[in-house]
DNA sequence: CAAAAATATGGAAGGGCTTCCATAAAAGAG
DNA sequence: CTCTTTTATGGAAGCCCTTCCATATTTTTG
């Protein structure tokens, strides 16, 4: 049989309610009874019982993260910082991962409904107005990182700059002929990043080809579709189209995902085109698989996002915050490396 | 105010018992009673409240999976199968990362006491038989991936014939000066590894080079050892003890994870030396990462691996399943990608 | 040293569900 | 049409906590 609070109430000879005031850390216990108390608790190993508690209180200590898991490792990264962050707090993580859309919303209901969780951590995905709504009627917690709503918290990166600085350092670079590989113009950050891309064009009196911008919303390919266009495959064909130019080809491109950017150097390679020396690349997210990739990108503090969003969530949680809603905009900084040209463009100079 | 299922039962005219049964889908009710109360269901928009059903059923419809966040990418893929195999079963995953060793003995007290959850899976981590014991007598469900204890369910990869197959891999390549990057050899995989490999030696009548042999257990670099060695680092600092043998360095190595081989390919990168020319590598997971770097590797199905445990763990916990200890091998399987060299002795041939 | 105030403790009620037992309704048997 | 069996339903008790209110104990104050 369970060890129950009885069991240490009786084995200590005071009542529940005192068992109870201990481990919650009561400040209004003695001393000497609370010793009392932690004494037998350690005898019996009691632990007390988290769906009871949870009933009583109303309250689960556990964080739902909602995650466009097939994607890949911009997550795994973010989640880590998230699930340092809560176990500091010594809340629980549970994991949702969403496929499908319908599912999203599935998830919606249910972390609502349920109450399985005290607050929701919505990664990268849109939310609707109507849900938007119901989270904040139902005054369940929600943040969004790397997605924005007007009335819900958010964490994002600044992509607009992000793309400027990006486009502005193969400008800097020397090219003028610049292409942009961007994901489905329907995601926001697609079309900040193309916002941010044509801004630092205009700034350095650059007319923009259309034939240099493919975009992924023009595919009807569902795997190419797939997370907003932000995938290998749309990366390896927006490349292929832009190769497919010939000498009218961009020489340097702003790919506004790692992942998109590993696919196109997969077709750059295999037509046997260098890298950075016929075509120099700059993307975004910085995730690991940059670094091996010798990709310069415009990195994402993605550890430091997830920790700050789960500090913001509990707070709210914990009602330790006031009720305004909150916008926190990270800054993305250039990683050179090897796929701009920078290192090379120093390394001749040197010589 | 929530709405329960006494709300439901008022409305619907019926006994709150009468409710439950529905919700349950309890087969002693007659369709009429439970259309009308699914009806009325709908209506309110009624959703159980998993904390209370938790206390009733003593049962959370949630599985614990313990992850040795912090090294990546390999346990992202077995995630994704797991994942998706619980919310087929309509159970939630708590995550929980471990990066120092006590803490995952805290889990483990914590899993067993507080019945947060009915089941927990264990990544590629060791388990005393003390928690193992527990784990038995407590008659929590537990299953290792990647990982073995005698008396525990445990889903594991044929270590030492992946071993072999990508050392004889090597061998029928034509080299005969093999190396081996390998973890520490405190840990189970990277002893049977090393076992493998030695075998495919012995088969072919190569003697071992103890030069070229190199493991972490020699390095007290806290960094180098993280995850026993299996990281981006210890392959670097590996492979780069093996090209500062010069001319007596191997030709053909087998690294015993991706990660260490993306380390190990930076250096031969930035010393000039070419793969597969120079150097042909084999390693071993086959994590997404490989094929982004064109690694020839031993792939484990982690997907599957993931999905079949969780699989195996439900009927446990749902006492679907003898009480046997179920044990289940995989096979890994030779992927070839560049760094072998094979494609290119292929490309020689046809030319 | 008594009265008032502050502090510590006991335990009933309540949180929302499942389940068992008792009872009511329906079906079958004679 | 009545009696028995089967099936369907109602609702109390119980799951294990927290919290509030009432009471007991200690401390402070005049």
């Amino acid at each position: 049989m369970r060890v129950t609070i009885y069991d240490v109430a009786k084995k200590a000879g005071v009542g529940i309610g005192t068992v109870s005031r201990v481990i919650n850390k009561s400040p209004q216990i003695s001393p000497k009874t609370r010793k009392k108390v932690l004494g037998i608790i350690k005898e019996l190993n009691y632990q007390p019982y988290v769906m009871a508690q949870g009933l009583a209180r109303k309250k689960t200590n556990t964080v739902a993260c909602i995650v466009p898991f097939f994607t890949g490792y911009f997550y795994f990264e973010l989640l880590n910082g998230v699930q340092q962050a809560l176990s500091k707090h010594n809340y629980d993580l549970i994991l949702y991962s969403v496929d499908l859309f319908d599912k999203k919303e599935d998830i919606f209901e249910r972390t609502l409904q349920e109450r399985r969780v005290d607050g929701v951590l919505l990664f990268s995905m849109t939310i609707s107005d109507d849900y938007a709504d119901k989270f904040v009627n139902k005054k369940m917690p929600i943040a969004l990182v790397d997605g924005y709503h007007k009335s819900l918290d958010s964490i994002t990166i600044e992509n607009k700059k992000g793309a400027y600085l990006a486009a502005e350092h193969l400008i800097k670079m020397g090219h003028s002929k610049l292409g942009l590989i961007n994901g489905n113009l329907g995601s926001i950050p697609a079309r900040i990043r193309l916002k941010g891309f044509n801004d630092a064009l205009a700034a350095n009196d650059i007319t923009p080809d259309e034939q240099h911008i493919f975009n992924v919303s023009s595919i009807d390919d569902p795997q190419i579709l797939s997370n907003d266009g932000f995938n290998k495959l749309a990366g390896y064909y927006g490349m292929s189209k832009l190769l497919d130019l010939g000498e009218n080809r961009p020489t340097g491109v702003f790919i506004s995902s790692d992942i998109q950017a590993a696919g196109a150097m997969k077709v750059v390679n295999e037509r046997g085109l260098k890298i950075p020396e016929d075509i120099a690349i700059v993307s975004f997210d910085g995730i690991e698989l940059s670094e091996y990739l010798g990709l310069s990108t415009m990195k994402q503090p993605m550890f430091e996002m997830g920790a700050l969003a789960v500090e913001h969530l509990i707070k709210k949680i914990e009602k330790r915050s006031n009720n305004g809603v909150f916008k926190k905009l990270f800054h993305p900084e250039l990683v050179i490396r090897d796929t701009c040209g920078a290192k090379l463009q120093m390394e001749k100079i040197l010589d």
